[in-house]
DNA sequence: TGATGTGATTTGTGATCACAAAATGAGACA
DNA sequence: TGTCTCATTTTGTGATCACAAATCACATCA
Protein backbone atom coordinates (compact mmCIF):
# COMPACT_ATOMS: atom_id res chain seq x y z
CA UNK A 1 0.00 0.00 0.00
CA UNK A 2 2.57 2.79 -0.54
CA UNK A 3 2.61 4.94 -3.94
CA UNK A 4 -0.40 4.04 -5.22
CA UNK A 5 -1.08 8.06 -6.69
CA UNK A 6 1.54 9.22 -8.65
CA UNK A 7 4.02 11.98 -7.49
CA UNK A 8 2.24 15.22 -7.40
CA UNK A 9 4.86 17.16 -8.73
CA UNK A 10 8.08 15.78 -10.94
CA UNK A 11 11.48 16.39 -10.12
CA UNK A 12 13.42 19.68 -10.74
CA UNK A 13 14.95 18.80 -14.21
CA UNK A 14 17.82 21.59 -14.41
CA UNK A 15 18.91 23.09 -10.92
CA UNK A 16 16.47 25.85 -10.08
CA UNK A 17 16.54 27.60 -6.25
CA UNK A 18 14.11 26.37 -4.09
CA UNK A 19 11.08 28.59 -3.41
CA UNK A 20 8.54 29.28 -0.64
CA UNK A 21 5.16 28.69 -2.62
CA UNK A 22 3.58 32.01 -3.57
CA UNK A 23 0.54 33.08 -0.87
CA UNK A 24 -2.82 32.16 -1.88
CA UNK A 25 -4.44 35.41 -0.79
CA UNK A 26 -8.13 37.06 -2.10
CA UNK A 27 -9.78 39.72 -1.41
CA UNK A 28 -11.73 38.20 0.86
CA UNK A 29 -8.75 37.59 3.03
CA UNK A 30 -7.13 40.48 2.67
CA UNK A 31 -10.34 42.52 4.35
CA UNK A 32 -10.56 39.89 7.01
CA UNK A 33 -6.42 40.55 7.51
CA UNK A 34 -7.32 44.43 7.73
CA UNK A 35 -10.72 44.42 9.61
CA UNK A 36 -9.02 41.96 12.40
CA UNK A 37 -5.75 44.23 12.76
CA UNK A 38 -8.58 47.36 12.87
CA UNK A 39 -9.99 45.50 15.88
CA UNK A 40 -6.87 44.78 17.59
CA UNK A 41 -5.29 48.13 17.52
CA UNK A 42 -8.70 49.27 19.03
CA UNK A 43 -10.11 51.69 15.87
CA UNK A 44 -13.52 50.03 16.20
CA UNK A 45 -15.21 50.83 19.49
CA UNK A 46 -17.25 48.52 21.47
CA UNK A 47 -20.86 48.18 20.08
CA UNK A 48 -20.20 50.31 17.01
CA UNK A 49 -22.27 49.82 14.27
CA UNK A 50 -20.68 48.85 10.57
CA UNK A 51 -22.77 48.47 7.04
CA UNK A 52 -21.62 46.18 4.91
CA UNK A 53 -21.35 48.68 1.78
CA UNK A 54 -19.66 51.44 4.25
CA UNK A 55 -17.06 49.06 4.75
CA UNK A 56 -16.73 48.23 1.00
CA UNK A 57 -16.50 51.51 -0.17
CA UNK A 58 -14.05 52.01 3.05
CA UNK A 59 -12.01 49.57 1.76
CA UNK A 60 -12.09 49.61 -2.22
CA UNK A 61 -13.49 46.18 -2.68
CA UNK A 62 -17.36 45.10 -3.37
CA UNK A 63 -19.67 44.00 -0.53
CA UNK A 64 -19.54 40.28 -1.40
CA UNK A 65 -16.05 39.80 0.19
CA UNK A 66 -16.88 42.04 2.78
CA UNK A 67 -19.86 39.73 4.00
CA UNK A 68 -17.96 36.73 3.98
CA UNK A 69 -14.78 38.45 5.96
CA UNK A 70 -17.73 39.85 8.63
CA UNK A 71 -19.24 36.40 8.39
CA UNK A 72 -15.75 34.92 9.80
CA UNK A 73 -15.44 37.38 12.64
CA UNK A 74 -18.74 36.57 13.98
CA UNK A 75 -17.26 33.11 13.69
CA UNK A 76 -14.95 33.85 16.16
CA UNK A 77 -17.02 36.33 18.14
CA UNK A 78 -15.38 39.26 17.39
CA UNK A 79 -18.53 40.59 15.88
CA UNK A 80 -22.24 40.46 16.56
CA UNK A 81 -25.28 40.15 14.27
CA UNK A 82 -28.58 41.42 15.93
CA UNK A 83 -31.63 39.99 15.74
CA UNK A 84 -32.58 42.43 13.10
CA UNK A 85 -29.44 41.38 10.84
CA UNK A 86 -27.64 44.71 12.09
CA UNK A 87 -24.31 43.82 12.69
CA UNK A 88 -21.99 45.42 15.14
CA UNK A 89 -18.70 45.54 17.14
CA UNK A 90 -19.34 43.07 20.26
CA UNK A 91 -19.00 45.05 23.55
CA UNK A 92 -18.37 42.95 26.30
CA UNK A 93 -19.93 42.66 29.43
CA UNK A 94 -18.05 42.36 32.96
CA UNK A 95 -19.08 38.72 32.90
CA UNK A 96 -17.46 38.21 29.92
CA UNK A 97 -14.42 39.75 30.09
CA UNK A 98 -13.76 37.37 33.20
CA UNK A 99 -15.03 34.72 31.04
CA UNK A 100 -12.04 35.70 28.25
CA UNK A 101 -9.66 36.19 31.31
CA UNK A 102 -10.09 33.04 33.35
CA UNK A 103 -10.08 30.94 29.96
CA UNK A 104 -6.70 32.92 28.49
CA UNK A 105 -4.97 31.91 32.28
CA UNK A 106 -5.81 28.95 31.42
CA UNK A 107 -4.79 28.59 28.05
CA UNK A 108 -1.91 30.93 27.91
CA UNK A 109 -0.37 29.41 31.14
CA UNK A 110 -0.11 25.94 29.95
CA UNK A 111 1.39 27.50 26.53
CA UNK A 112 3.97 29.82 28.87
CA UNK A 113 5.09 26.68 30.80
CA UNK A 114 5.33 24.85 27.62
CA UNK A 115 7.49 27.60 26.17
CA UNK A 116 9.69 27.63 29.14
CA UNK A 117 11.00 23.92 28.11
CA UNK A 118 11.63 24.65 24.82
CA UNK A 119 13.09 27.94 24.60
CA UNK A 120 16.35 28.23 22.42
CA UNK A 121 18.63 31.18 22.78
CA UNK A 122 17.33 32.28 19.18
CA UNK A 123 13.99 32.59 20.45
CA UNK A 124 14.81 34.42 23.53
CA UNK A 125 16.71 36.86 21.82
CA UNK A 126 13.76 38.00 19.57
CA UNK A 127 11.30 37.94 22.58
CA UNK A 128 13.84 40.11 24.84
CA UNK A 129 13.68 42.62 21.53
CA UNK A 130 10.01 42.40 21.78
CA UNK A 131 10.60 43.63 25.45
CA UNK A 132 12.71 46.46 24.97
CA UNK A 133 10.41 47.32 22.20
CA UNK A 134 7.75 47.07 24.34
CA UNK A 135 9.65 49.30 27.06
CA UNK A 136 10.04 52.09 24.77
CA UNK A 137 6.60 52.89 23.12
CA UNK A 138 5.53 52.93 26.97
CA UNK A 139 8.05 55.28 27.54
CA UNK A 140 6.89 57.51 25.03
CA UNK A 141 2.85 56.77 25.52
CA UNK A 142 3.06 54.97 22.04
CA UNK A 143 -0.51 53.23 22.62
CA UNK A 144 -0.20 51.26 18.74
CA UNK A 145 3.22 50.53 19.37
CA UNK A 146 2.98 49.36 22.95
CA UNK A 147 0.01 47.05 21.40
CA UNK A 148 2.45 45.73 18.31
CA UNK A 149 5.25 44.85 20.45
CA UNK A 150 2.51 43.34 23.27
CA UNK A 151 1.12 41.53 20.97
CA UNK A 152 5.03 40.33 19.23
CA UNK A 153 6.05 39.69 22.52
CA UNK A 154 3.18 37.10 23.35
CA UNK A 155 3.18 35.57 20.15
CA UNK A 156 6.75 35.06 20.01
CA UNK A 157 6.36 32.99 23.38
CA UNK A 158 3.86 30.95 21.93
CA UNK A 159 4.57 30.05 18.80
CA UNK A 160 7.82 28.31 20.47
CA UNK A 161 5.22 26.30 22.83
CA UNK A 162 4.87 24.61 19.23
CA UNK A 163 0.37 24.06 19.65
CA UNK A 164 -0.98 25.78 16.15
CA UNK A 165 -4.20 24.59 17.73
CA UNK A 166 -4.13 26.25 21.17
CA UNK A 167 -2.94 29.59 19.74
CA UNK A 168 -5.29 30.08 17.08
CA UNK A 169 -7.75 29.97 19.88
CA UNK A 170 -5.70 32.27 22.08
CA UNK A 171 -5.65 35.24 19.29
CA UNK A 172 -9.22 34.50 19.34
CA UNK A 173 -9.77 35.19 22.32
CA UNK A 174 -7.28 38.46 22.12
CA UNK A 175 -9.79 39.49 19.31
CA UNK A 176 -12.82 39.67 21.76
CA UNK A 177 -10.87 41.85 24.28
CA UNK A 178 -9.15 43.82 20.95
CA UNK A 179 -12.29 46.62 20.65
CA UNK A 180 -11.42 47.39 24.26
CA UNK A 181 -7.86 48.43 23.38
CA UNK A 182 -10.22 51.22 21.90
CA UNK A 183 -11.04 52.80 25.62
CA UNK A 184 -7.25 52.77 26.48
CA UNK A 185 -5.85 56.34 26.87
CA UNK A 186 -2.25 56.38 25.89
CA UNK A 187 -1.51 58.13 29.31
CA UNK A 188 0.82 55.44 29.91
CA UNK A 189 -0.30 54.45 33.40
CA UNK A 190 -2.15 50.98 32.29
CA UNK A 191 0.67 50.27 30.03
CA UNK A 192 3.76 50.90 32.56
CA UNK A 193 1.96 48.74 35.13
CA UNK A 194 2.26 46.06 32.51
CA UNK A 195 5.62 46.45 32.58
CA UNK A 196 6.57 43.97 35.86
CA UNK A 197 4.61 40.67 34.84
CA UNK A 198 6.83 40.95 31.55
CA UNK A 199 9.76 41.29 32.92
CA UNK A 200 8.78 38.28 35.22
CA UNK A 201 7.82 36.50 31.94
CA UNK A 202 10.95 37.30 30.43
CA UNK A 203 13.12 36.01 33.56
CA UNK A 204 11.17 32.99 33.86
CA UNK A 205 11.55 31.91 30.05
CA UNK A 206 15.21 32.35 30.42
CA UNK A 207 15.51 30.88 33.48
CA UNK A 208 13.70 28.15 31.80
CA UNK A 209 11.44 27.62 34.82
CA UNK A 210 7.96 26.24 33.76
CA UNK A 211 5.95 26.91 36.49
CA UNK A 212 7.63 30.24 36.89
CA UNK A 213 6.47 31.25 33.60
CA UNK A 214 2.86 30.15 34.43
CA UNK A 215 2.25 32.22 37.31
CA UNK A 216 4.38 35.35 35.56
CA UNK A 217 2.02 34.88 32.40
CA UNK A 218 -1.22 34.77 34.67
CA UNK A 219 -0.46 37.30 36.78
CA UNK A 220 -0.03 39.44 33.48
CA UNK A 221 -3.20 38.51 32.49
CA UNK A 222 -4.73 39.00 35.70
CA UNK A 223 -3.54 42.79 35.51
CA UNK A 224 -4.70 43.55 31.94
CA UNK A 225 -8.19 42.61 32.67
CA UNK A 226 -8.07 44.43 35.72
CA UNK A 227 -7.31 47.95 34.12
CA UNK A 228 -9.60 46.83 30.86
CA UNK A 229 -12.80 45.68 33.72
CA UNK A 230 -12.07 49.55 35.14
CA UNK A 231 -12.39 51.29 31.84
CA UNK A 232 -15.09 48.97 30.56
CA UNK A 233 -16.99 49.36 33.71
CA UNK A 234 -16.42 53.53 33.45
CA UNK A 235 -17.98 53.60 30.21
CA UNK A 236 -20.99 51.00 30.76
CA UNK A 237 -22.21 53.62 33.87
CA UNK A 238 -21.78 56.89 31.85
CA UNK B 1 -25.80 62.06 30.97
CA UNK B 2 -28.69 59.54 31.58
CA UNK B 3 -31.37 58.67 28.96
CA UNK B 4 -30.41 61.00 25.91
CA UNK B 5 -31.72 58.10 23.99
CA UNK B 6 -35.71 57.65 23.80
CA UNK B 7 -36.72 54.00 24.70
CA UNK B 8 -36.29 51.48 21.89
CA UNK B 9 -39.62 50.04 22.62
CA UNK B 10 -42.66 52.03 23.82
CA UNK B 11 -44.63 50.12 26.63
CA UNK B 12 -47.53 48.07 25.09
CA UNK B 13 -50.55 50.51 25.55
CA UNK B 14 -53.17 47.34 25.53
CA UNK B 15 -52.60 44.13 27.12
CA UNK B 16 -50.53 42.07 24.78
CA UNK B 17 -48.94 38.61 25.40
CA UNK B 18 -45.87 37.75 25.92
CA UNK B 19 -43.72 35.99 22.61
CA UNK B 20 -40.28 34.59 22.40
CA UNK B 21 -39.09 36.89 19.65
CA UNK B 22 -39.23 35.36 16.39
CA UNK B 23 -35.60 33.41 14.95
CA UNK B 24 -33.76 34.98 12.43
CA UNK B 25 -32.74 31.80 10.53
CA UNK B 26 -31.07 32.88 7.34
CA UNK B 27 -30.24 29.91 4.88
CA UNK B 28 -26.66 30.37 5.54
CA UNK B 29 -27.77 29.77 8.92
CA UNK B 30 -29.40 26.37 8.33
CA UNK B 31 -26.82 25.65 6.21
CA UNK B 32 -23.80 26.12 8.82
CA UNK B 33 -25.96 24.11 11.24
CA UNK B 34 -26.63 21.05 9.14
CA UNK B 35 -22.78 20.88 7.52
CA UNK B 36 -21.60 21.66 11.64
CA UNK B 37 -24.27 18.35 12.98
CA UNK B 38 -22.75 16.42 9.64
CA UNK B 39 -18.88 16.85 10.84
CA UNK B 40 -20.01 16.35 14.75
CA UNK B 41 -21.77 13.19 14.10
CA UNK B 42 -18.83 11.59 11.80
CA UNK B 43 -20.41 11.75 8.27
CA UNK B 44 -17.37 13.34 7.00
CA UNK B 45 -14.13 11.31 6.45
CA UNK B 46 -10.83 13.45 7.77
CA UNK B 47 -9.50 14.88 4.52
CA UNK B 48 -12.64 14.17 2.44
CA UNK B 49 -12.53 16.59 -0.89
CA UNK B 50 -15.72 18.81 -0.84
CA UNK B 51 -17.15 20.87 -3.29
CA UNK B 52 -19.33 24.28 -2.84
CA UNK B 53 -21.62 23.17 -6.01
CA UNK B 54 -22.11 19.64 -4.80
CA UNK B 55 -22.87 20.47 -1.43
CA UNK B 56 -25.16 23.37 -3.27
CA UNK B 57 -26.80 20.62 -5.10
CA UNK B 58 -27.05 18.30 -2.06
CA UNK B 59 -28.66 20.86 0.42
CA UNK B 60 -30.71 22.30 -2.44
CA UNK B 61 -29.49 25.48 -1.96
CA UNK B 62 -27.69 28.09 -4.14
CA UNK B 63 -23.91 28.10 -4.05
CA UNK B 64 -23.29 31.76 -2.09
CA UNK B 65 -24.74 30.47 1.39
CA UNK B 66 -22.99 27.44 0.91
CA UNK B 67 -19.40 29.13 0.60
CA UNK B 68 -20.50 31.41 3.71
CA UNK B 69 -20.48 28.50 5.47
CA UNK B 70 -17.51 26.54 4.75
CA UNK B 71 -15.73 29.74 5.31
CA UNK B 72 -17.12 30.01 8.52
CA UNK B 73 -15.94 26.77 8.90
CA UNK B 74 -12.65 27.45 7.91
CA UNK B 75 -12.51 30.53 10.53
CA UNK B 76 -13.01 27.96 13.30
CA UNK B 77 -10.45 25.82 11.60
CA UNK B 78 -12.79 22.51 11.17
CA UNK B 79 -12.46 23.01 6.87
CA UNK B 80 -8.89 23.72 5.12
CA UNK B 81 -8.60 25.44 2.27
CA UNK B 82 -5.52 24.21 0.15
CA UNK B 83 -2.92 26.50 -1.49
CA UNK B 84 -5.09 26.00 -4.98
CA UNK B 85 -8.05 27.19 -3.37
CA UNK B 86 -10.08 23.62 -2.94
CA UNK B 87 -12.06 22.83 0.61
CA UNK B 88 -11.53 19.83 2.50
CA UNK B 89 -12.31 18.35 5.65
CA UNK B 90 -9.33 18.85 8.34
CA UNK B 91 -7.63 15.46 9.00
CA UNK B 92 -5.71 16.22 12.49
CA UNK B 93 -2.24 14.93 12.84
CA UNK B 94 -1.22 13.00 16.19
CA UNK B 95 0.49 16.00 17.29
CA UNK B 96 -2.76 18.25 16.35
CA UNK B 97 -5.02 15.82 18.48
CA UNK B 98 -2.57 16.42 21.91
CA UNK B 99 -3.14 19.98 21.23
CA UNK B 100 -6.69 19.53 21.25
CA UNK B 101 -6.51 17.62 24.13
CA UNK B 102 -4.14 19.52 26.49
CA UNK B 103 -6.29 22.54 25.57
CA UNK B 104 -9.95 20.67 26.16
CA UNK B 105 -8.53 19.58 29.45
CA UNK B 106 -7.23 23.41 30.23
CA UNK B 107 -10.92 24.06 29.38
CA UNK B 108 -13.25 21.78 30.34
CA UNK B 109 -11.34 21.18 33.18
CA UNK B 110 -11.84 24.80 34.54
CA UNK B 111 -15.86 24.28 33.28
CA UNK B 112 -15.90 21.40 35.38
CA UNK B 113 -14.45 22.50 38.33
CA UNK B 114 -17.39 25.92 37.82
CA UNK B 115 -20.41 23.55 37.47
CA UNK B 116 -19.72 21.56 40.25
CA UNK B 117 -19.98 24.61 42.89
CA UNK B 118 -23.11 26.16 40.93
CA UNK B 119 -24.81 22.94 40.09
CA UNK B 120 -28.83 22.56 41.20
CA UNK B 121 -30.70 19.71 41.37
CA UNK B 122 -33.13 20.46 38.42
CA UNK B 123 -29.42 20.24 36.52
CA UNK B 124 -28.68 16.90 37.91
CA UNK B 125 -31.34 15.50 36.44
CA UNK B 126 -31.19 16.96 33.24
CA UNK B 127 -27.30 15.53 33.45
CA UNK B 128 -28.27 12.25 34.94
CA UNK B 129 -30.30 11.79 32.16
CA UNK B 130 -28.39 12.54 29.10
CA UNK B 131 -25.84 10.12 31.51
CA UNK B 132 -28.19 7.20 31.05
CA UNK B 133 -29.11 7.89 27.33
CA UNK B 134 -25.21 7.34 26.98
CA UNK B 135 -25.71 4.14 29.08
CA UNK B 136 -28.20 2.42 27.07
CA UNK B 137 -26.28 3.85 23.39
CA UNK B 138 -23.27 2.11 24.47
CA UNK B 139 -25.53 -1.19 25.05
CA UNK B 140 -26.78 -1.28 21.94
CA UNK B 141 -24.07 -0.37 20.21
CA UNK B 142 -25.88 2.68 18.59
CA UNK B 143 -22.83 5.14 17.52
CA UNK B 144 -25.16 8.31 16.65
CA UNK B 145 -26.63 7.75 20.07
CA UNK B 146 -23.84 7.31 21.89
CA UNK B 147 -22.36 10.50 20.11
CA UNK B 148 -25.66 12.29 20.63
CA UNK B 149 -25.67 11.38 24.46
CA UNK B 150 -22.07 12.26 24.83
CA UNK B 151 -22.27 15.81 23.72
CA UNK B 152 -25.63 16.39 25.80
CA UNK B 153 -23.75 14.97 28.76
CA UNK B 154 -21.23 17.21 28.33
CA UNK B 155 -22.54 20.46 27.17
CA UNK B 156 -25.65 20.78 30.06
CA UNK B 157 -22.15 20.25 32.43
CA UNK B 158 -20.80 23.25 30.84
CA UNK B 159 -23.77 25.89 30.34
CA UNK B 160 -23.86 24.67 34.14
CA UNK B 161 -20.35 26.35 34.39
CA UNK B 162 -22.00 29.61 32.98
CA UNK B 163 -19.29 30.81 30.82
CA UNK B 164 -20.66 31.32 27.70
CA UNK B 165 -17.48 32.51 25.82
CA UNK B 166 -15.42 29.45 26.97
CA UNK B 167 -17.97 26.93 25.99
CA UNK B 168 -18.00 28.28 22.36
CA UNK B 169 -14.52 27.69 22.53
CA UNK B 170 -14.89 24.61 23.86
CA UNK B 171 -17.35 23.68 21.39
CA UNK B 172 -14.99 24.39 18.41
CA UNK B 173 -12.29 22.15 19.95
CA UNK B 174 -15.02 19.28 19.73
CA UNK B 175 -15.67 20.25 16.05
CA UNK B 176 -11.77 20.03 15.13
CA UNK B 177 -12.51 15.84 16.25
CA UNK B 178 -15.72 15.70 15.16
CA UNK B 179 -14.31 14.10 11.90
CA UNK B 180 -12.22 11.76 13.63
CA UNK B 181 -15.34 9.91 14.64
CA UNK B 182 -16.05 8.66 11.31
CA UNK B 183 -13.22 6.25 12.40
CA UNK B 184 -15.56 5.04 14.98
CA UNK B 185 -16.66 1.72 14.52
CA UNK B 186 -19.53 0.58 16.57
CA UNK B 187 -18.13 -2.81 18.28
CA UNK B 188 -18.32 -0.43 21.70
CA UNK B 189 -15.17 -1.38 23.56
CA UNK B 190 -14.07 2.58 22.84
CA UNK B 191 -17.44 3.49 23.93
CA UNK B 192 -17.64 1.19 26.88
CA UNK B 193 -14.17 2.68 28.24
CA UNK B 194 -15.24 5.73 28.50
CA UNK B 195 -18.40 5.17 30.70
CA UNK B 196 -16.24 4.93 34.01
CA UNK B 197 -15.06 8.53 33.73
CA UNK B 198 -18.52 9.50 32.76
CA UNK B 199 -19.52 7.96 36.23
CA UNK B 200 -17.18 9.77 38.18
CA UNK B 201 -17.73 13.29 36.23
CA UNK B 202 -21.47 12.63 37.28
CA UNK B 203 -20.47 11.26 41.13
CA UNK B 204 -18.22 14.22 41.36
CA UNK B 205 -21.00 16.89 40.57
CA UNK B 206 -23.77 15.07 42.56
CA UNK B 207 -20.99 15.76 45.60
CA UNK B 208 -20.50 19.55 44.03
CA UNK B 209 -17.08 18.33 44.67
CA UNK B 210 -14.75 20.67 42.63
CA UNK B 211 -11.43 19.19 42.29
CA UNK B 212 -12.78 15.59 42.07
CA UNK B 213 -15.02 17.24 38.74
CA UNK B 214 -11.95 18.73 37.39
CA UNK B 215 -9.74 15.44 37.35
CA UNK B 216 -12.86 13.61 36.47
CA UNK B 217 -13.19 15.35 32.87
CA UNK B 218 -10.02 15.11 32.73
CA UNK B 219 -9.51 11.38 32.82
CA UNK B 220 -12.35 11.52 30.22
CA UNK B 221 -10.28 13.77 27.59
CA UNK B 222 -7.20 11.44 28.35
CA UNK B 223 -8.85 8.41 27.74
CA UNK B 224 -11.01 9.57 24.95
CA UNK B 225 -7.74 10.76 23.00
CA UNK B 226 -5.94 7.83 23.42
CA UNK B 227 -9.10 6.06 21.70
CA UNK B 228 -8.60 8.21 18.75
CA UNK B 229 -5.22 8.52 18.64
CA UNK B 230 -5.22 4.81 17.78
CA UNK B 231 -7.38 4.89 15.31
CA UNK B 232 -5.73 8.14 13.69
CA UNK B 233 -2.50 6.26 13.80
CA UNK B 234 -3.84 2.90 12.14
CA UNK B 235 -5.48 5.17 9.12
CA UNK B 236 -2.47 7.40 8.77
CA UNK B 237 0.19 4.16 8.44
CA UNK B 238 -2.45 2.13 6.09
C1' DT C 1 -45.90 68.52 22.91
C1' DG C 2 -45.80 63.85 22.01
C1' DA C 3 -47.50 59.69 19.96
C1' DT C 4 -48.78 57.54 15.54
C1' DG C 5 -48.99 56.27 10.82
C1' DT C 6 -46.81 56.49 6.14
C1' DG C 7 -43.49 56.77 2.59
C1' DA C 8 -38.50 56.86 1.27
C1' DT C 9 -34.09 55.10 2.16
C1' DT C 10 -30.81 51.92 3.90
C1' DT C 11 -29.38 47.36 4.70
C1' DG C 12 -28.41 42.30 4.60
C1' DT C 13 -29.47 38.25 1.79
C1' DG C 14 -29.15 35.30 -1.92
C1' DA C 15 -29.34 34.17 -7.05
C1' DT C 16 -27.00 34.53 -11.42
C1' DC C 17 -23.17 35.24 -14.29
C1' DA C 18 -18.38 35.89 -16.10
C1' DC C 19 -13.72 34.78 -15.29
C1' DA C 20 -9.30 32.68 -14.21
C1' DA C 21 -7.00 28.89 -12.52
C1' DA C 22 -6.64 24.12 -11.38
C1' DA C 23 -7.78 19.31 -12.10
C1' DT C 24 -8.93 15.79 -15.32
C1' DG C 25 -8.76 12.81 -19.14
C1' DA C 26 -7.68 11.50 -23.78
C1' DG C 27 -4.46 11.01 -27.23
C1' DA C 28 0.33 11.21 -29.23
C1' DC C 29 4.88 9.85 -28.97
C1' DA C 30 9.14 7.60 -27.41
C1' DT D 1 4.35 0.83 -21.03
C1' DG D 2 5.20 5.18 -19.35
C1' DT D 3 5.46 10.21 -20.16
C1' DC D 4 4.23 14.42 -22.08
C1' DT D 5 0.82 17.70 -24.28
C1' DC D 6 -3.31 19.89 -24.82
C1' DA D 7 -8.27 20.45 -24.80
C1' DT D 8 -12.17 19.98 -21.69
C1' DT D 9 -14.34 20.17 -17.42
C1' DT D 10 -14.56 21.45 -12.79
C1' DT D 11 -13.97 24.74 -9.22
C1' DG D 12 -13.64 28.92 -6.27
C1' DT D 13 -13.99 33.94 -6.61
C1' DG D 14 -16.14 38.17 -6.96
C1' DA D 15 -19.35 41.60 -9.31
C1' DT D 16 -24.07 42.88 -10.16
C1' DC D 17 -28.86 42.79 -9.38
C1' DA D 18 -33.51 42.02 -7.30
C1' DC D 19 -35.93 41.51 -3.07
C1' DA D 20 -37.64 41.82 1.58
C1' DA D 21 -37.18 43.69 5.94
C1' DA D 22 -35.65 47.24 9.03
C1' DT D 23 -34.70 51.99 9.90
C1' DC D 24 -35.35 56.78 9.38
C1' DA D 25 -37.72 61.25 8.40
C1' DC D 26 -41.64 63.72 8.23
C1' DA D 27 -46.38 64.91 8.16
C1' DT D 28 -50.57 64.30 10.87
C1' DC D 29 -53.56 64.15 14.70
C1' DA D 30 -54.94 63.93 19.65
Amino acid sequence: MVMLDKPKRRAAQSSVPAFDPVERVTVTEQVYRRLKDGLMTGRFAPGQKVAIRGLADALGASPMPIREALHRLQAEGAIEITQTGRIRIVSLTLEQLRDVRDARMALEGMLGERAAARVTSDDMAEIVAAYEAMETSVGSGDREGYLASNFAFHRRIYFVADCRITQRVVESLWLLMGPCFFLLTPDGSHLARSMEAHRAIRDALAAGDGPAARAAVCDDIMQAAASLSLLLAKTKEG
